[in-house]
DNA sequence: GGTAATTTATTGCACTTGCAACGATTATGG
DNA sequence: CCATAATCGTTGCAAGTGCAATAAATTACC
């Protein structure tokens, strides 16, 4: 094996990379301000949004439909609910469930985090501007496909 | 603070989770092959496809490039260097920088290794069809903006 | 009905990460 | 020149992560 020539490749025309890179930097947009104005990490966030739209959640819930791994929404929701935020509570129906629910102190958290974030998805949608609708085309596309 | 209305807000519409989630999925398809079958992580896999188009670099070239935190980069420097994929030298004009570069086996392994990335980029494409365009037109638009 | 298989959430472990602090080297400027 | 500042790469530390293993609860099946 000596010195094989190799392809040709350019890593800033990689769509893996270009789409990682674009993601950190929409995040770390809210991120940051989440981070250093109430202590909400990126899990914590999500896994605070669907307890916002929809009631009563299990973990297992969550998991599902909010792309996290079990163990990271357990985590998140431990942390969650020492700081105030949720509550846990069994599922009397099956005890194997857990119920989260936010609490007081949560619903006035997300009644200040979701201005913020809405404003901030309006930010993104003016800077795509005409290419918004082909963006979120693609997006589907990957996301979205079967298997 | 009692039940605050809480905004409208669908977090699968949301652009920077909605990013995310993209990018874990393009990212891990090929990121699982690499591991499983090389050994490589992603950082790593930056480092090496740097190395390979560009002779001797830093560490700080690789972070300014490859959108990585320098130490993040420095890690992935040392384990390439214990799995003998690439040799540290001292830039003896500035003895701050490191010269990286790939060995002759790291030249072997890319050459394995970027194949089966262009093949994928071929996939996505092809997945991406004629929305390809219009998505990469809205990467550059959230990536590209000056600041 | 009782045992085995499944499901749910948590946790132990090893590893990675970001950030700040650090030592080493080079540039600056009086 | 000498002291101060700036740059480069590494590392300590606390925190987060994925994965496998686990305990508790429920379901399935003979």
């Amino acid at each position: 094996m000596t010195a094989p020539k190799l392809p040709e490749f350019d890593l800033t025309r990689f769509l893996p990379y270009r789409l990682a890179v674009a993601a950190e930097k929409l995040s770390e947009g809210l991120a940051r301000r989440y981070r250093s104005e109430f202590g909400i990490s990126v899990p914590e966030w999500r896994v605070l949004v669907h307890l916002a739209h929809s009631g009563n959640v299990s973990v297992r819930d969550i998991e599902a439909r909010v792309a996290m791994e079990k163990s990271k929404v357990s985590r998140a929701a431990t942390r969650l609910e020492s700081a105030g935020y949720i509550a846990k509570e069994i599922n009397e129906s099956d005890r194997r469930l857990l119920q989260l629910s936010l609490t007081t102190k949560g619903r006035a958290l997300m009644a200040r985090l979701l201005p913020l974030a809405i404003a901030y998805q309006d930010e993104i949608a003016a800077r795509l501007a005409e290419t918004l609708e082909g963006f979120e085309a693609g997006l589907d596309r990957i996301t979205g496909g079967k298997e």
